[in-house]
DNA sequence: CTGTTAGCGCTTTCAA
DNA sequence: TTGAAAGCGCTAACAG
């Protein structure tokens, strides 16, 4: 059968204890000690017994990574990278699909991380505080991603700020019927982009003197063909827009379709704006908020792993980052070529 | 602190032998006793440390899911997918994200899963015979996704004659210089499509006595911007194609969007096909392979499960599913809409 | 620097 | 139907 650690030190001619130390590299443990152990080990092909080290030291080395979604660019990017980063540190990652409102409203209820994570990663969710109480019932460290609150760690970017940039810079094109495509702000499922960018498009309106038109404003629901639907209804208006902020490229390449479908030169008779930046938006020619996923993963997945290594006070360093955003000029919004 | 096992026993007045078998639903344990089980766990928010449930028991109500990439839409797909089926079973999931050849090369070298899962899926990856041994040194059942082999669980759909399916609707059509946009069939991350897609393409030409050109077969690394720069090159040819199967939709979304640069009309002038069905294609008007992605991790799933629990003799049945595939005519090969 | 020993919190015989 | 007790395979004092 599959070697244990006894088998090991018999091979080495040592104890337990220090087949253990010597596997672990652990100081004070002689050269040749460990030098014999380690050669007995891979004689063996042992690898200790994740479960039996975990129950002895009360560590259990993973992290629990929860999202609202796994097959969203944004959400699979996170996980790509903590997945990544928690490997390279030794770390399991368990990861938690939220799944529809009955599944999140379990998944808090239940807590299945109970007893089984080092420390919590959250993605871009809007928790509420019997949520953020099962989280911190946890007592365990937790990383917010996307979102920021006193007493967590967290790394995200200003959705607020971001989503300003976007439609000041449809603004200073001259164009004074902006439409925002959404997500739903009340949705059961809601995550942290659309309650944010929705702001920040209102007060950029504001702040030029733009009156809010809330028939310009529609769900989305950050598909394409949420997108598609919401421009289709946007642009059958009486008085259609001119210029349309997503809060979202896949919404956006629903819309640019739309658009491209009823003739509408782009951007000449319509101006798109998306958020991301994914990897397909370059070739859509689509201009876009260009957000850093995964350099927000990494950063809160590493100072979390700090904080469960306790390396000194990484708690009070640096608890809530911001990263910045970039708007990303393509031919969506101005020049002459023809996306989509 | 937390309760444990001990404080459920002694609130209920029982053994902790009788905690164990009542919290678990066991035979053997009367109704009285097992209420009031129940209620004392209620009551001290009890839930059982899988570690040393694991330890004792040496199950580990786990399954490691092998990726080659996640943030690609089939990938996603079926972590979200497996995961799903997993948690409702109260299985754990460990994803295992290969990362690059060295990371892979890794993996299977130290083969990190050892001792911590029940079973293993893999998706969608080629592997070479020390791989296969390498799985099969876990001694643990193992399932494949979108591949099949002699002794393992499988469910795959026919990629050969899917491909063929899409080739042949093209020669139908009347074309006879059909390009092929693929991926690296030599690549280190090798996975199983580009080999099979590849093939079924051949296939279809040999039938048709047309003549297969090396020049029109263009690696587009499943990417879309790898896409669009095949489909600069085949059609900057002299003698360019008038027809692109390409293996995945997101290098025919490369490719159209290539095309319609280059002011080609749509399937006039150039039609294409892709592979896979995602969300975006209907949108795109784009004809393409449609593949139950769901369905096969779904399927394999729930019979890796089965075969863990090993209820009866299902490690006998149908160790190989093979799914339909379907090819969804749009716009991009046939009428007169004018898809991207 | 190394060994002994007492757990970690469960599951699982075995007896009653 | 229940309890006692022996592990599961490690880690972590503690002693030497």
């Amino acid at each position: 059968m599959v070697a244990s650690i006894e088998d090991v030190a018999r091979r080495a001619g040592v104890s337990i204890a220090t087949v253990s130390r010597a596997l672990r590299g652990l100081p004070d443990v002689a050269t040749g000690t460990r030098d014999r152990v380690l050669t007995a080990a891979a004689d063996l092909n042992y690898v200790a017994s994740p479960f039996a080290a975990r129950l002895a030291s009360g560590r259990t080395t993973t992290v629990g990574l929860v999202v609202p979604f796994v097959n969203r660019w944004f959400f699979a990017e996170v996980i790509d990278t903590a997945e990544t980063a928690l490997r390279r540190a030794g770390f399991d990652l368990l990861l938690y699909n939220l799944g529809d409102r009955e599944g999140r409203h379990r998944f808090f209820d239940v807590m299945p991380m109970r007893k089984r994570v080092d420390g919590v990663l959250v993605a871009s969710l809007v928790l509420d505080d019997f949520e953020f109480d099962a989280l911190t019932a946890l007592n365990r460290p937790v990383g917010l991603l996307g979102i920021e609150r006193e007493g967590f760690l967290s790394a995200r970017i200003d959705d607020i700020a971001a989503a300003r940039s976007a439609v000041d810079h449809l603004i200073g094109q001259g164009h004074q019927r902006i439409a925002l495509i959404g997500g739903d702000t009340d949705d059961p499922m809601r995550f942290t982009p659309p309650l944010h960018r929705r702001d920040g498009y209102r007060d950029a309106l504001e702040a030029a003197g733009l009156e809010a038109d809330p028939a310009l404003e529609r769900l989305g629901f950050f598909t394409v063909e949420g997108g598609a639907e919401a421009a289709r209804y946007l642009l059958a208006r009486p008085d259609p827009p001119t210029a349309i902020f997503a809060e979202s490229d896949e919404m956006a390449y629903g819309a640019l379709r739309e658009a491209r479908r009823s003739g509408l030169r782009i951007p000449d008779d319509l101006a798109v704006i998306g958020f991301d930046d994914q990897p397909l938006s370059e070739l859509m020619d689509l201009t876009t908020v260009r957000q850093p996923v995964a350099d927000q993963a990494l950063d809160v997945t590493t100072r979390l792993l700090a904080l469960i290594s306790e390396t000194e006070d990484a708690l009070n360093r640096d608890p809530a980052v911001v990263l910045p955003t970039e708007l990303v000029l393509r031919a969506s919004t101005e020049g002459d070529a023809d996306p989509l």
